[in-house]
RNA sequence: GCCCGAAUGGCGGAAUCGGUAGACGCGUCGGUCUCAAACACCGAUGGAGCAAUCCGUGCCGGUUCGACCCCGGCUUCGGGUACCA
């Protein structure tokens, strides 16, 4: 048999649609198991090889769970809407929609030429109204409830009104943007207007005007995770801070919860690191500081409670309300210059700048438990966002208060005995306390921990502040001012927000003249005439963000096509959780956030029966590309070979990959390749132009992408699973490298050559050396499935066929069972060998087969070491064979007899799996 | 700055529980086939040495009969994050 992939790929690709080889429907007498890709957003470049590493990874998994028989759920789709096609649409008047689609197309037609096992028929687009339904149906669910602190969980706002209208805020504790506080004669006395301004202070989507990170080139706000150092992660365009009135999720209420649950995952340690960092918990304590000569208190939060008689001034952020409070007469002047000036810097720029930069604003406070009057000042190194915007500063012990400090001739006061503070400030938590004692409250001689500790219990018992847990993590920002994203359900009376009817549902992205704001700067939906309910008023003009419509995805898999839910009961009691979910580390902070608190959020309202998403999660690394270079020497067209280079001055050019194969250029395919380069020259190396090369960004002006297709056209879909896997582990990021793509290719011809010579007429059983070679394989294969390690079990493949190869096995069985093993790896080929083998269904759905631990029995030697007057033997045999047996062939050893030296053993101790003891 | 991770031949990487370091593949060298090349196949391939043997998993030290693996201290390179009080 010849192995000819194109004939053999398009004809079982083609067998698989024709038998629906993998819809997958709900099986209540088979156990479920749900395989994930986190879905991609269709661009316009294709995919590259990089992006199926974790499908394929999956899809292994996905197969390996069907053939053992579980009942495997393994979908995909689109993150359809996002930022790209609408900066496209913007350049090229094109509607998103058809750019999408066609996108998707491409993307479709890629996927399938590598022989995945998805159910498309459970497909969903996020920009599809028949999905984003139920995204904005979602919205207003959370639009409807709030976080009851006493419940832990969301309950309906109707419960709220109840309350409010019987006790008003005595007695019920919402999670609320700020504290408020009422009677239930007050809340009955207003009107409905005022009613629901005071709700929109608790619902868990809200209305709220917010420090957001404003995005002028791409005319729209973004989330924290949407921004890095100060730029637009999409673009990397400045981003400024503003206050805006945007919807926003409270996401905040769940933050102990996110960070509790983190304990139910299965996830990589770095990455619940990365989670616990982003939602950010600290402990420490809230404490009024009184202003002198002022009814007025500052609040302040802080962790180190215990540096409080360090504490020599305080500092506000500049957009924090006591900034107006505090400021006296004559300082008035000196303190708007100052935060005229602040407003003016970008985020970036605050960044850079990093520059010591305050006013005084002429009050002073009074420390509480020196009772020493300190200054107060305002800094922009201060957030405004996090605690209460106001800060205590201890220059001994922190080193921005010391910068601070020694700017503007503070005084610094150590604490901590033997803390050296004349060049830098002592940051650690550790020692000992001293210079601390006031009249009613001494830490001197205390540890820090212990310190803190008193000291929080004393702030508490004093009635000047309280024990306080904050969070970084921050609600979510969900309005942007775009054209392509859903439209909110939500339309405005009064000026004030009310919901649609969920009968409205889905509200129709509508089309619009132009995707640019509007000429009085609202956003691109304010073009729309008739952008307005029935009734005649009028609609919100934001659209949701990107992350909305991806939050949810994973429930509405389980039930696509469901039109009274986003997910049926029953079918969300079957399908649970995502077993295993597969997906860039770049989600850590994002997606990964979003999702748990939106299935949190459906969880208590017992929309879904688990309160975690994604039981298990496998970041797959990145493919970088890898650059060829070719080197001219300056001012001439003649190239010089890599290993010569060093001989003349030259300048490194990127060559197309395509040219160069095992990083020996193509010189004839150069020549060809520009103009330019028609006449160039070349000086060899042993009759070849070697090129150079250097790890980079997948990206065409790199001339280093690398297209599935034309792998899948020269190699085969098979091969490039295999290699794709062989590559190394699938967390770790690496350079794509085509140089090893032949000897996988090579594995595949010899199987086909070993299948070919098996003889099917007479199935005899394999001989002991074949079974051998066979469970071995089994084991190694169903183990290294199992911990995600696919390149160690692709090498075990081909040590098992040059194994069996080696003895011109031709054991139809052996073939048969190594047949089922590959099925998950090289689909196309296995199928291919199962229906030769005369079997009429899928090889997909072939049983895994089991190993018999008899047929690995065979106890061998593997080396003696000594120690103490005793020898010990590492045998290899397996838990329950025979110690005596065993014992007696390790000393029958030719090994054991050179460190027994002529003596006989007093015990010989057996440890059963591994080892032998044998003490002379 | 802080947090996390990594470092093994010419290269990608193995060693899954503390037990013969370098599996498997690439590359290189030698051979068979061929007029020749390509393909294929066979053999060798960490370093030094004719050899016995010695050295060898980023560096320094420790624990252990035994350390790529555990502990302490560094170096370098990735990734995340950053005036978070």
């Amino acid at each position: 048999m010849e192995y000819n992939h194109k004939d053999i790929e398009t004809r079982w690709q083609q067998y698989w649609r024709d038998n629906n080889t993998y819809k997958c429907i709900e099986r209540p007498d088979r156990k479920k198991f749900y395989v994930l890709d986190m879905f991609p957003y269709p661009s316009g470049a294709g995919l590259h090889v990089g992006h199926p590493l974790g499908y394929i990874a999956s899809d292994i998994y996905a197969r390996y769970k069907r053939q053992q028989g579980f009942n495997v759920l393994h979908p995909m789709g689109y993150d359809a809407y996002g930022l790209p096609a609408e900066q496209y649409a913007i350049q090229t008047g094109q509607h998103p929609e058809k750019t999408t689609n066609d996108n998707i197309a491409r993307y479709r037609s890629q996927l399938d030429k590598i022989g995945f096992s998805f159910d498309w028929s459970r497909e969903v687009r996020t920009c599809d109204p028949e999905y984003y339904r139920w995204t904005q149906w979602a919205f207003m669910q959370m639009f409807d409830h709030y976080y009851d602190l006493d419940a832990d969980k969301a309950l309906p706002v109707a419960h709220l009104v109840d309350h409010f209208s019987q006790h008003g805020t005595e007695g019920i504790r919402p999670a609320g943007s700020e504290e408020l506080s009422f009677s239930a004669d007050d809340w009955n006395a207003w009107d409905e207007k005022k009613q629901r301004e005071i709700l929109m202070n608790y619902r868990i989507a809200y209305q709220g005007e917010s420090m957001v990170n404003w995005c002028p080139a791409l005319g729209t706000v973004l989330a924290n995770d949407e921004v890095s150092e100060g730029l637009s992660v999409r673009g990397g365009h400045p981003v400024e801070q503003k206050v805006m009135t945007q919807w926003i999720l409270r996401v905040s209420a769940y933050a102990q919860r996110l960070l509790d649950d983190l304990s139910l995952v299965d996830w990589s340690d770095s990455l619940k690191e990365t989670q616990r960092n982003w939602i950010g918990r600290s402990e420490g304590a809230e404490m009024r500081f009184a202003v002198k000569d002022s009814d007025i208190e500052l609040e302040i939060f802080t962790t180190r409670a215990d540096t409080v008689f360090g504490v020599t001034f305080m500092v506000l952020a500049p957009e924090s309300e006591y900034v107006a409070q505090v400021t006296t007469p004559e300082q008035k002047e000196a303190v708007a210059t100052y935060l005229d000036e602040v407003r003016h810097k970008t985020e970036r720029e605050r960044q850079i700048d990093k520059k010591v930069s305050g006013v005084f604003t002429g009050s002073y406070a009074i420390n509480p438990l020196s009772g020493k009057e300190i200054p107060i000042y305002v800094s922009d190194y201060v957030l405004a966002g996090y605690g209460t915007g106001a800060i205590m500063a201890v220059p001994a012990h922190d080193s921005r208060d010391y910068a601070f400090a020694r700017h503007f001739n503070l005084p610094v006061i150590p604490l901590i005995e033997g803390a050296d503070v004349s060049e830098e400030s002592f940051d650690a938590k550790e020692g000992v306390m001293t210079n601390s004692a006031g009249p009613e409250l001494n830490l001197n001689g205390l540890q820090v921990k212990e310190a803190i500790a008193r000291a929080k219990e004393f702030i508490e018992r004093k009635g000047i502040g309280r024990v306080k847990v904050n969070y970084r993590l921050r609600d979510a920002i969900f309005s942007r001012q775009r054209y392509w994203g859903e439209p909110f359900p939500v339309y405005y009376k009064d000026d004030t927000p009310y919901l649609l009817d969920e009968s409205q549902l889905p509200l129709h992205l509508p089309e619009v003249q132009s995707y640019l704001p509007t000429a009085d700067g609202q956003p691109p939906l304010g073009n729309v005439a008739d952008w307005k309910t029935p009734e005649g008023y009028r609609l919100e003009l934001c659209t949701m963000p990107g992350f909305a419509g991806s939050s949810a995805y994973y429930l509405r898999y389980m039930d696509p096509h469901n039109d009274k839910a986003l997910v049926s009961p029953e079918a969300n009691a079957y399908w649970q959780d995502v077993d295993l979910y597969v997906g860039g580390a770049e989600h850590a902070t994002g997606h990964l956030i979003y999702s748990r608190f939106w299935n949190k959020f459906l969880y208590d309202l017992g929309l879904v029966v688990r309160p975690e998403p994604f039981k298990k999660l496998v970041n797959q690394g990145m493919i970088q590309g890898r650059t060829s270079f070719v080197y001219r020497i300056k001012d001439t067209n003649t190239f010089v070979s890599h290993g010569l280079r060093k001989d003349y001055d030259t300048t490194p050019i990127r060559v197309d990959i395509s040219l160069v194969h095992n990083d020996i250029l193509d010189t004839e395919a150069f020549r060809r390749w520009r103009p330019d380069f028609a006449d160039a020259e070349f000086i060899l190396e042993d009759g070849r132009y070697i090129c150079g090369y250097a790890v980079e960004k997948m990206s065409k002006s790199m001339f280093n992408v690398v297209n599935p297709d034309d792998i899948v056209e020269r190699y085969g879909a098979d091969t490039l699973r295999l290699y794709e896997m062989f590559l190394g582990p699938v967390e770790q990021s690496k350079p794509w490298d085509t140089n090893g793509i032949d000897g996988v290719n090579r594995f595949l011809r010899k199987l086909v050559a070993l299948f070919s010579k098996c003889d099917q007429a007479d199935r005899r059983d394999m001989t002991p050396e074949e079974r051998k070679i066979v469970h071995k394989l089994i084991k190694k294969v169903t183990q290294d499935i199992e911990n995600f390690s696919f390149n160690t079990s692709v090498a075990a493949f081909m040590i098992a066929v040059n194994d069996l190869s080696a003895l011109k096995s031709d054991s139809t069985v052996a073939l048969e069972t190594i047949t089922r093993l590959i099925a998950p790896f090289a689909p196309h080929l296995a199928e291919e060998f199962w229906h030769q083998l005369g079997h009429d269904g899928s090889v997909a759905d072939a049983e895994w087969p089991q190993w018999d631990e008899s047929a690995l029995t065979e106890a061998t030697v593997k080396y003696p070491v000594s120690f103490n007057g005793k020898v010990r033997f590492v045998i290899e045999a397996p838990a329950d064979a025979d110690r005596d047996a065993v014992s007696e062939q390790a000393l029958a050893d030719p090994a054991a007899a050179k460190w027994l030296d002529g003596k006989t053993p007093k015990k010989v101790i057996v440890v059963p799996g591994k080892i032998v003891n044998i003490v002379i």
